[in-house]
Order: structure tokens, then sequence, then C-alpha cells
DNA sequence: ACAAGTACTTACCCCAAAGTATGTATCATG
DNA sequence: CATGATACATACTTTGGGGTAAGTACTTGT
């Protein structure tokens, strides 16, 4: 699991910030280039595995997996197998992640704006 | 600086998607653990170089000025110098700066929301 | 003469995030 | 009997963000 290194100061100083800081606490979650793209397209409903890769053809399966379990042990989204052959797999928002729904959408009306003027 | 290699599929997906994903290209704008936390200090007024570093004891010189640096390049934060001597540099929030406020106020919310409740 | 304050710059190193590539188990279908 | 689909796992390498430490140029205070 990446398992990382506890004595670094680059680490603790990310904790600290968490703490200390609500926004970098949230940056942390949803954070990295993939993250707010599988919350986007989750957003839109619950999907299998094989159905995000298709609509994120640029994500590796190792990417997609490995932020979709930082993103359940963050109670973000919830992971549903059911017990057949072939696996299937839904994820979705937990409650918490939908909540996230007006912080992401505020970021983007502020990224599509500043796109669109540019400089201001 | 840092200079950027690139050729690398690392930037390259960090490009397009700040492109397609406007959350995206705000985490580009406003991530790394120190950024927030600046933008934080500057919301409250302009300030000097040196106010910012004793604002901010955690954060090293190099780190306060890169971030500072990136800040401007992204038109976040504007730069203005006395030329006199000893030198007079104060920092503050462009109007695009001053916009991202709302947003970072929905994602303190947010995450002063999600560390009380821990998981729902 | 020397320390301290101003606002930086520069060289060097480490590490975690991201990318590349391949493997696994099970079943259905041609 | 081999290919494809499902949902992953794992070993290996690269690289950009961040940290450490020291230096610069100029002036004021002691």
């Amino acid at each position: 699991m990446t398992a990382i290194k506890e004595s670094s100061t680059r680490n603790f100083n990310k904790q600290i910030s968490a703490i200390s800081c609500p926004v970098t606490y949230v940056m942390n979650k949803i954070g990295g280039h993939w993250k707010p793209i599988i919350l986007y397209h989750l957003s839109t409903g619950q999907k299998r595995y094989s159905e995000l890769r298709r609509a994120i053809p640029e994500i590796t399966e190792k990417m997609l997996i490995q932020h979709l379990k930082q993103l359940q042990e963050d109670n973000l989204v919830l992971r549903t197998a059911e017990p057949v052959v072939p696996p299937f797999v839904t994820y979705s928002l937990t409650p918490a992640g939908a909540r996230l729904q007006p912080v992401l959408d505020a970021m983007a009306l502020w990224g599509l704006d500043d796109m669109a003027k540019g400089n201001n």
C-alpha cells in the first residue's frame, strides 16, 4: 500500500497542515490529478469499475484502484461487491462524498471563470 | 523554476486534466501544502514578505518565495516592490485571488464538518 | 567592525506520487 | 482451446515537490 515513511518532515508537515488548515485537509482528500475526476463521474450516479475505466480512458488501472481505495478510506466513496462470478462491483458516493458537491461546484465555477478571463 | 521535463506523461496528464476538468485546474493553482495558507494570510490584507515569514514560521524561505512566484504567475497575488533600500516588498491578492474566497470558505466548511463527524 | 534585518537565490538531496508493465482467477463464448 | 471480459495486484522505474543549508547585496544600529 505504498507504505509511507512515517519519519519524514514531508509527511509530518502534511499532517499538521491538515489538522490546522481545513482547506489543506480537503486538499489531501480530493487532491491529486484523478480524484476530482473520479468524484465527478460518480456524482452522476453509481458506476461499475469497468464503467469508470471506460469513462476515463487516460487513467491506468493502477491509479484508478489506488484512488478508489483512498477515497474509500477517506469515506467518500462506497464499494459494493456482488459475490458473483464474473465479479460485479459498483462504486457510489457516500453521504460525505455527496456533501462535497457544492465545494466541487464552487471550484468548477471559479475555474471556468478564471479560464475565461485568463487575466483580469 | 525547478525546470519541468516537458516530455513526461506525468506532466502531460496534468495539463490535459487541467484543461478538461475545471476542478483540477483550480487544484493546480491552489494545491500544495502552503498555497492555501499563504492565500489565507493574504486574505486579511496585504503583507510584507517578512510579515508572511513570521506569520507562517514552519515554512522555509525557499518554499515561501517559490509559491509566491507561482501564485503571481497564476495571477492570484500581486507583488509590489518599493525601490528603496532596504527592500520593501508587499504581497496582496489580485481580484482573481479575492474571488477565490468563497471557494476556500466552502472547502473549509466541508473540512471542518467532515473532521467533526469523522464518519457518518 | 560586526551583527542584524531586508528579500531573495542557489546547490544538493530525498521521497512519495505517478507511470509502465505484467500477472491472477474465474467464467462465457466462438 | 484460446480469447476476452471482470476486478483487481504487484514489481520496477521515473520525476517533480518539498526539505536542508548556505550565500548574496545593501544598509542601519551598536
